[in-house]
DNA sequence: CATGATTCCTGTACTCAGTACATATTCGTA
DNA sequence: TACGAATATGTACTGAGTACAGGAATCATG
């Protein structure tokens, strides 16, 4: 994401920045609900049209930054190396992004924020779960066209539903346990035991199939 | 659910089906956003804050029917025979429901008109994620309850997702095969097919654990 | 550096979902 | 029948999101 040098795209990504940073600031003080669109324009000194103009949905304000991750399991999938399936491949992956201390995986301060702040708000849940959804068609996809199979296939389907419902209980499940223990290693730890689980289930149920 | 003696409730429940009855058949026609509160209060002859009275959301009219089903995976939890596990009895419980053509698991022309109305609309397919996200959290409760441990044990959150995303992969994709087959037996094996792959993950990511 | 085209920002006016509150109507019951 | 409770409904409002048009900043070109 190298910085375009056109003044005009810089302006603009600026305004975004602005909006976001700022929706996502009141979100997290007042909760969702409690704040309006004419407040989010005021605060960060724009039109209130501005705001729909970089944003469609209120909601989409608060889920910008999360744009870069969510590449991750696809380019897993892709880049593996030779001789790795695809589904060992994502399995790496959830090690990897704990190893370097991805944002993707981090439990910190700011994200002990960020996650009442969703579970606060139906709105912002259902943009969770409506991200998650799309995340496994994409992984779906990526898996199914890595064996070279119809895009739609079920097995693919399964297999994504299943990685992307083992990472979302890992991830809250960790939070929940660097709230109680303030220890990142022990989320870490709590991340990683469920993955693993997850996965191990995962390979059991690809079994017959070229995934694993 | 036995009708109540009660006129008042009757007549109650009478005014509640006719607005859901008329929400769902003007959603099918003409997809949920193309619909206003305002015409289905006036095609089901009533006021329109006799429709919000009802319905807390435009969405829950949609879905105004499938509360019976919702306690099906809890009960198979509790009432399961003597000597069968937890996760054996969902297991089961799949291939009783379509063993009992169960409405909670039919494919036919009604339901084949439903799914694409959800397909359609943003707003129905997050209420359908809503549903089945609070379905895993109670199956969640139900397994740790069963097995007498904390209400929040990890490893009956991670079950119950797995679970849930399972059947709901298995769902879509046998009404696809509906869909174009347009043979009854051939969505039931798809259906009993991926919901098989995934017990079998499922028991293999749940070793260790009481679950399974 | 001047000018025209392009892109971005913003205001006005609207539709529609959902809420608060008051009122009327219907029904069960004494 | 008369009273109290549950139900249906009207009025007035807030706030998200859209359609459309005008204006301002920026870029490309001569």
């Amino acid at each position: 994401m190298p910085e375009p040098s056109d003044r005009r795209s810089r302006k603009r990504l600026a305004t975004r920045k602005a909006i976001s940073d700022t929706a996502t600031r009141l979100f997290m003080e007042r909760g969702f609900d409690h704040v309006t669109v004419d407040e989010i324009a005021e605060a960060a000194d724009v039109g209130r049209m501005t705001v729909f103009n970089h944003f469609p949905r209120k909601e989409d304000m608060f889920f910008d930054r999360d744009e870069e991750g969510r590449e991750l399991l696809r380019e897993a999938v892709r880049q593996r190396p030779a001789g790795i399936a695809p589904l060992e491949a994502l399995c790496l992956l959830a090690h990897r992004l704990v190893a370097e201390k991805s944002p993707v995986v981090e439990f910190s301060a700011r994200s002990e924020r960020l996650v009442p702040t969703v579970a606060g708000s139906e709105t912002l849940k259902a943009r969770a779960r409506a991200i998650r959804d799309e995340l496994a068609d994409r992984v779906a996809a990526a898996l199914a066209e890595a064996v070279v199979r119809d895009p739609a296939d079920p097995d693919a389907r399964l297999a994504a539903s299943l990685l992307l419902a083992t990472w979302t209980v890992a991830f809250l499940e960790a939070h929940s346990t660097f709230r109680q223990t303030r220890s990142r290693a022990k989320a870490n730890d709590a991340f990683l035991t469920l993955v693993d689980k997850g996965a191990a289930g995962l390979k059991a149920a690809m079994t017959g199939t070229p995934y694993v």
